[in-house]
DNA sequence: TAGTTTTGTTATGTCATACATAATACATCA
DNA sequence: TGATGTATTATGTATGACATAACAAAACTA
């Protein structure tokens, strides 16, 4: 009985009046089907048309503005721009209050799209591509001498590869997570280097790139990154 | 001569109040090193420490709070948290708002994590998760009369693959490019279906789990999307 | 008349103050 | 003691004022 009332009660709107503001705006982005460069409505026009101090309409556009919805000049007012999606997360991507859990996931995420890039990267690579690609991997320091490998080095060569797909949301994507590997790689959070096992190198992945097949590099993709694997491996095997 | 002075201006540096304060925050959130759980300085501390208006103060504030660094209760002050990453991103992931050129890439970046997660798959699936594709697999509409492909279905099944990885993260980014896919399919943003000619289906994916090999499931995967592939090759070749 | 400067208008940015509201700690009373 | 009311505190909301940038129109000069 008692119960019942009290479940009458649970929906109780918790929101405050900027959340409901926010999401009238998000809403009438949505169904109104606004293009980028419309101009939604002055703050002024919000302030009489929802009945809401402009303080509340401040607070929800600040908030559109940092998702990146929109953008407001003055004079202008406050005009529909395509978000970069990436650009935000890169905020809150900050190793030190992402969890470890998490910062592990995001490591492995890398791994996966590296492995699974193989055949947009084999339907764009251009020549250029591969001499350049080349370069980088003649400059690269000899791996007897790299214990903790060259970091910068490792960027260079994948950030590379990132390139070479053609897809720039997903370079975006790879230049956001740097400072998660970064911290990774420094932290104990992987077990520390094995032996420097790399049975494909950079200049081997070069050479399928060259002359192999999209099949031939997921799998040399796969050893050269075996390292990595077997440290979260571990690493996961240690929590667990 | 003028032009020396007016080179001088040029470096007055045109981010407003806010901005400037929000980078004071963000580095106070990094250098300092705080953990999930601190609570920063109160809103009036603020003001008095940074020398601007309590507007300032809260916008630069609220900032953090939608890109969900932190959370504000009453009376207890703001609280740093761990930020759902791509909880924020999902709100901006409005397909309607983003460019095509970027839904297509985003497409493509799932194409690109599912045959990547192979590996992960295989050190990871149980024999429950297996019996539970099966399951699904058994339900499954026939391909025949699917011309349009069951996308409800579909999602069913890719998604238990992304929950097998046991990557919360992971899952948790499919969850939400899902009203991409969905939209992307609808629109004419692919080419229309060519012929439904997967060369593996869902159940031969499921066989090469319970028997085959991580490489194996990459290539078949690769071959089970060829239809994704095909179009999103096909409608980048008329665009460019 | 063309081109430049000045002025005015408009919408966002910033400030200050007051009050509302929720959460907590403290005091009060049965 | 333990439940209940009350004070305090920090965030939430409202309002009014002024600052500033962008743009447009008017005014002015050559």
């Amino acid at each position: 009985m008692v119960d019942n009332i009290i479940n009458n009660f649970t929906t109780v709107d918790n929101s405050s009046l900027v959340d409901k503001v926010e999401a009238n705006l998000v809403e009438l982005l949505q169904n109104r089907k606004l293009k980028v460069g419309d101009v939604i409505p002055k703050e002024i026009e919000l302030v009489e048309t929802l009945g809401v101090s402009r303080t509340v309409i401040r607070e929800a556009l600040a908030r559109l503005r940092t998702m990146g919805l929109i953008e407001s000049k003055k004079k202008k007012g406050s005009v529909i721009t395509s978000p970069d999606i990436f650009g935000i997360m890169s905020k809150s991507m900050n190793p030190h209050i992402l969890d470890q859990e998490t910062l592990k996931e995001i490591f492995e995420i890398r791994l996966v799209l590296e492995i699974g890039m193989a055949d947009f990267i084999f339907q764009k690579i251009t020549k250029e591509d591969i001499n350049e690609l080349k370069e980088i991997v003649k400059n690269e320091p000899l791996s007897s001498e790299s214990h903790l490998f060259n970091i910068d080095h490792e960027i260079k060569f994948h950030g590379k590869l990132y390139e070479i797909t053609g897809n720039k949301t997903m370079k975006t994507f790879q230049r956001m997570l740097l400072p998660i590997f970064d911290y990774v790689h420094n932290s104990g959070l992987l077990q520390k280097q094995l032996e420097q096992k790399k049975f494909v190198s950079h200049k081997g992945l070069v050479d399928i790139l060259e002359n192999g097949s999209p099949e031939l590099f997921r799998n040399a993709m796969r050893n050269h990154l075996e390292n990595h694997f077997a440290r979260l491996i571990m690493s996961a095997e240690n929590v667990g």
